[in-house]
DNA sequence: GAAACCTGTTTCCTATAGTGAACACGCCGC
DNA sequence: GCGGCGTGTTCACTATAGGAAACAGGTTTC
């Protein structure tokens, strides 16, 4: 397995994305959307071409649309896709919820270069992703291709000196207390270069639709 | 004290909403991925519980899956839907920004219960920011009111001990290493409890529109 | 080199999504 | 009350998506 998709896969899993597919209520999302904008099933069947007959459907959770029919309702009703998929929305923003992870008490991921620990992976739904790792790569040549993944990242160094290499600036060298900001759809890959491992705490956004 | 500017929400404003469709080469990007992975159709489908011939014709755009196929889809391939439908994902976006701040160089704003350290300020337009904050306040009588920001915030302690007071919660002792995510419109404050004045490292997300 | 595999595609057939028309209900104005 | 509207739902039919099996091409095996 490549050095990609194990980042990939680690970055799933901390977002606190259920593996199994959602109940996804489409139908009763489609509804509120409709409602909030105080649209009828016929407003809607001439915005999106879609009939009217369909459209009760779907909103009742009789048919399963097709995913032209889910284009034909992104377009006419001027809402993009992961809006129409998150009915959680409405009031999850003062919820005032937290997570809270003690000294080495994250959910642990090794792999052959990293050995990541994840924070605050009992909370769903969040924008970022932190994460603790310690790096045991020693050289570039560890990685079989450069870690990318969408979105942003922010990493510092907590201990150790590291290397940072990145596919379009020469290697860096960061000591304890750096700490960078870069676009992680740039290659990347750390190494340690102090004698003990180094160990950095990065912050990776969630990848938002474009 | 969020250090949110306005850019975000201008450029936001300006961009508006796209007007039309994309054209979402969706089996084209089915592919895409399959191949990533080095899986064969036959793989896929019993990932996905998908026949094999359905997932040739949706590779073929020669059919529209339905709702519950990409759900499938997603399931069993372990990716989530933005990642499915973002075809211009291949190479065009990778900006490759990055802004190196070096321990102690970061843009300081002090308040009376806060030394902010900002760092990576060279940045516009990034999702997060990141600071690290000595912390002054020595009881919480010292603030005013609470503070609060919209979005989430992580957190760890680098260096001492604090007592983060929430509103809705107890005050919580959280020592060196340990980490927290909350929803940072939720009141929060922060106060030292050890000898030193404590470090902290947070990491907020910019203010996004609902 | 043929048989046994694999790959991806294509061919039926059936299950179901999508449509237009009919339907039932509530809301007017007269 | 009545008929006209408009709402959302249900029907009957057609179009199409999904699945099992057959197919065509390539590679491996003896």
């Amino acid at each position: 397995m490549t050095a990609t998709t194990d980042q990939d896969a680690a970055l799933r899993i901390a977002s606190g994305r259920k593996p199994f597919v959602e109940p996804l209520r489409l139908g009763e999302r489609l509804r509120e959307i409709r409602l909030a904008h105080q649209w009828t099933l016929e407003d809607v069947s001439q915005r999106t071409g879609l009939a009217r007959s369909t459209l009760s459907k779907i909103e009742n959770d009789q048919i399963s649309p097709t995913f032209t029919a889910v284009q034909k309702l992104i377009a006419g009703l001027g809402i993009d896709l992961p809006q129409l998929l998150s009915p959680p929305r409405q009031q999850a923003r003062t919820n005032g919820r937290r997570d809270l992870t003690r000294r080495g008490q994250g959910e642990l991921h090794p792999t052959p270069t990293y050995e990541h620990e994840l924070l605050s992976c009992e909370l769903a739904q969040k924008r970022m992703i932190p994460f603790k790792t310690i790096v045991r790569a020693r050289r570039f040549e560890e990685f079989s291709e450069w870690v990318r993944h969408d979105g942003e990242e922010f990493l510092m160094v907590l201990e150790g000196e590291i290397l940072l290499y990145t596919e379009f600036y020469e290697p860096l060298r960061l000591e304890s207390g750096d700490s960078i900001y870069f676009d992680s759809d740039m290659g990347h890959a750390l190494v340690s270069t102090s004698r003990e491992d180094a160990v950095v705490l990065s912050v990776c956004t969630r990848g938002e639709a474009a």
